[in-house]
DNA sequence: ACAAAAGTGTAGCCATGGCTTCATTTTCGC
DNA sequence: GCGAAAATGAAGCCATGGCTACACTTTTGT
C-alpha cells in the first residue's frame, strides 16, 4: 500500500487549500469593515477617503470597490460616495466583532498591545468559527 | 487642524501595509516548509511531490519554486529535485517553529486540535517576531 | 530492450491587486 | 459665478498565483 505519513506530511492539501480560500476572502471583509467605519464615523465612503486610509491609490481602491459591487456587498453611485448592501452590512458587523476577539485574545495571552493590533489585521481572516468560539470562551473564563 | 481620528479609523495604513507586507511572504514561507519537510522524510523534493501536497497542479509547483530560486531560496537541475539553499533552510526551520508554537498556542487557549492545524496554517504568517515570543512565554508559563 | 507510465518543462490563458497617466467631473474659495 | 483644486473614472501596465494543454525526458515493468 502506498506510504502514509509519519509525521509533518499529513492531510497537508486541506490545509493549504483552506488557508487559500481564506486569503481570497481577507480584501473583502477588510474594505468592507473599512466602509462600514467611515459610514459610520464620517458619515460617507469616498473613494479617495477609503484609499487613503487602506495605504493604496484610488484607483486600485476603485477596482475594490467593483469586486464588492460584483459580490453583492456594496453599492455606488459616480462621484456619490460607497455604500453597503444588507449583505455587506452583516459581513461589516462580524468582521468587525472578529476582529476586536482577535485583538482581545492576542493581549490576553501576552502580546503587547501594539504589536496585538498590527498583527490582528493579518490574522483575523483565518480565524474560522470554531476558534473564535474557543477564543470567546477564553476570554470569558478569564474575566 | 485635520480632525484626528477617534475611534477605529486611527493609523489604518501601517497595519494593512504590514498585513499587505506579510501575506506576500506567506507562499514562499509554505513552500519553503514543506521543501524542507519532504527532504528530511522522503530524502527528495521533486515538484510532482511539491504540487501534491500543497494541493495544486505542477506547473504552478514550478513556478513557486522558480520564485524561490529566484529568491535565493532554493536551487535545482532539471529533472532532480529541489534542494534549499542555506538561507532557506534557515527560512525553514524558523517557520517550522514558528509554526509549532503557533498551534500550541491555540491549543492552549481552547481550540480543538482540528481546528487549531487548519488554522494554524494561515495564522502563522502574520505572527510577528513580538507577538512569536508572547506565545512562548505564554506556554512556558502554563507549562 | 523497449513500450508504457510517470515526471518535467514550457507556453499561454485568466483573475487579482497593485501601479501610473490622463481625461472628466464635482466641489470649493473667493 | 467662476477658476482652481480635488475627486473620480477609465485605460493600460506589471507581478503573482492559479489553471490547461501539449511536448519532451526519465523511469519502470515486463
Ligand atoms: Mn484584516
Ligand atoms: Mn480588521
Ligand atoms: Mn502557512
Ligand atoms: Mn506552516
Amino acid at each position: 500500500m502506498a506510504a502514509e505519513d509519519d509525521t509533518a506530511l499529513g492531510d497537508t492539501v486541506e490545509r493549504f487549500s483552506q488557508a487559500r480560500s481564506a486569503q481570497s476572502q481577507a480584501l473583502l471583509e477588510d474594505y468592507t469593515e473599512m466602509i462600514d467605519d467611515l459610514l459610520r464615523e464620517v458619515g460617507e465612503a469616498r473613494i479617495t477617503d477609503i484609499a487613503r486610509h487602506m495605504g493604496v491609490t484610488h484607483p486600485t481602491a476603485t477596482k475594490a470597490v467593483s469586486r464588492l459591487k460584483r459580490e453583492g456587498l456594496a453599492q455606488s453611485r459616480p462621484y456619490r460616495g460607497v455604500f453597503l448592501t444588507e449583505a455587506g452590512l452583516a459581513m461589516a458587523e462580524r468582521v468587525r466583532a472578529r476582529h476586536r476577539v482577535v485583538v482581545d485574545l492576542l493581549v490576553a495571552v501576552g502580546v503587547p498591545a501594539e504589536a496585538a493590533e498590527l498583527d490582528a489585521e493579518g490574522i483575523e481572516h483565518y480565524v474560522s468559527d470554531t476558534t473564535l468560539a474557543a477564543f470567546e470562551a477564553f476570554l470569558a473564563a478569564r474575566r
